[in-house]
DNA sequence: CCCCTTATTGATAACGAATATCAATATAAT
DNA sequence: ATTATATTGATATTCGTTATCAATAAGGGG
């Protein structure tokens, strides 16, 4: 099975994108992170690595691993955060309006109901996006 | 019952703020509207009514609505929207990919189950989106 | 291996949405 | 009416993101 290295690869390739060190680097820590990450601490990781990077070929490598089908792009609470998708079960999400904090869930029979208004509808479904907004156990103390 | 322009009214006295023309405007054109708008728009509604109100007036007055509960803030495609939240049914939308129909459709179950996963992660419920992406009828033949 | 075309880079200027500042004005309690 | 203070509009400022651009690097063809 392929890696989330040769699918950036094909990617590339296929649009007449190069493979370059300053790419490789951001997909590495990009991959090696957990759940939503912001540009800010994605930025201080690859600095630590490699000083000379600079922030716009962070946001550019972004967008093209978003364009790759390996990234999501999210807006919590003002703040743009990347989430990793290869290889990640889909999940929803609880967005905390006060703290930004967010947590992952999934649930088989929102899934069911969903696929259900599409064939009411006559529509394919391909993807979906579910965001519930509220506030947290902490937040509410 | 209230309605949105008592709502507020106690809302700004509870916290010693002032009823204006300007907030009652912006308020007046702002329940009027549908779905989720951009400051954008909501603007340019309320400069053809008053040229004379600014913009930070209508930021300003914005965050009251949301700190009063009559309108929610999202952020969806690096855009700013708010939505009117009193007495309004929920909804939510199949987005065709190829055409861009929208088409709005509520489940009952669906709302339950989502009030089912926010119990379980100690989360109050305050608003939700859910967009199911895929293509109409129209597109597939 | 070297060319050569063209993509990529980092630095930095530019952009734009949202917010802060401030003096003039409007509101509402007394 | 008086007075304290909230509000306003204009504008400056902030800050995350994007555009610009000259120098550099990638990688396909010979």
């Amino acid at each position: 099975m392929l890696n989330e290295f040769d699918i950036f690869k094909d990617f590339l390739r296929h649009h007449h994108l190069r493979w370059t060190p300053q790419r490789k680097l951001i997909l590495e820590v990009f991959i090696e992170q957990q759940g939503h990450i912001v540009i800010e601490d994605l930025h201080k990781k690859i600095h630590s690595q490699d000083p000379t990077i600079g922030i716009a070929t962070l946001y550019r490598t972004m967008k093209l691993l978003v364009d790759a089908g390996l990234a999501d792009m999210h807006t919590f609470n003002e703040r743009t955060t990347y989430e990793r998708l290869y290889k990640v079960r889909h999940h929803d999400h609880l967005i905390c309006k006060v703290c930004g904090r967010t947590i992952e869930f999934e649930h088989p029979l929102i899934e069911k109901y969903q696929l259900e208004v599409c064939e009411r509808h006559g529509f394919t479904l391909r993807s979906h996006r579910m965001e519930l907004f509220g506030i947290c156990n902490e937040c509410r103390k």
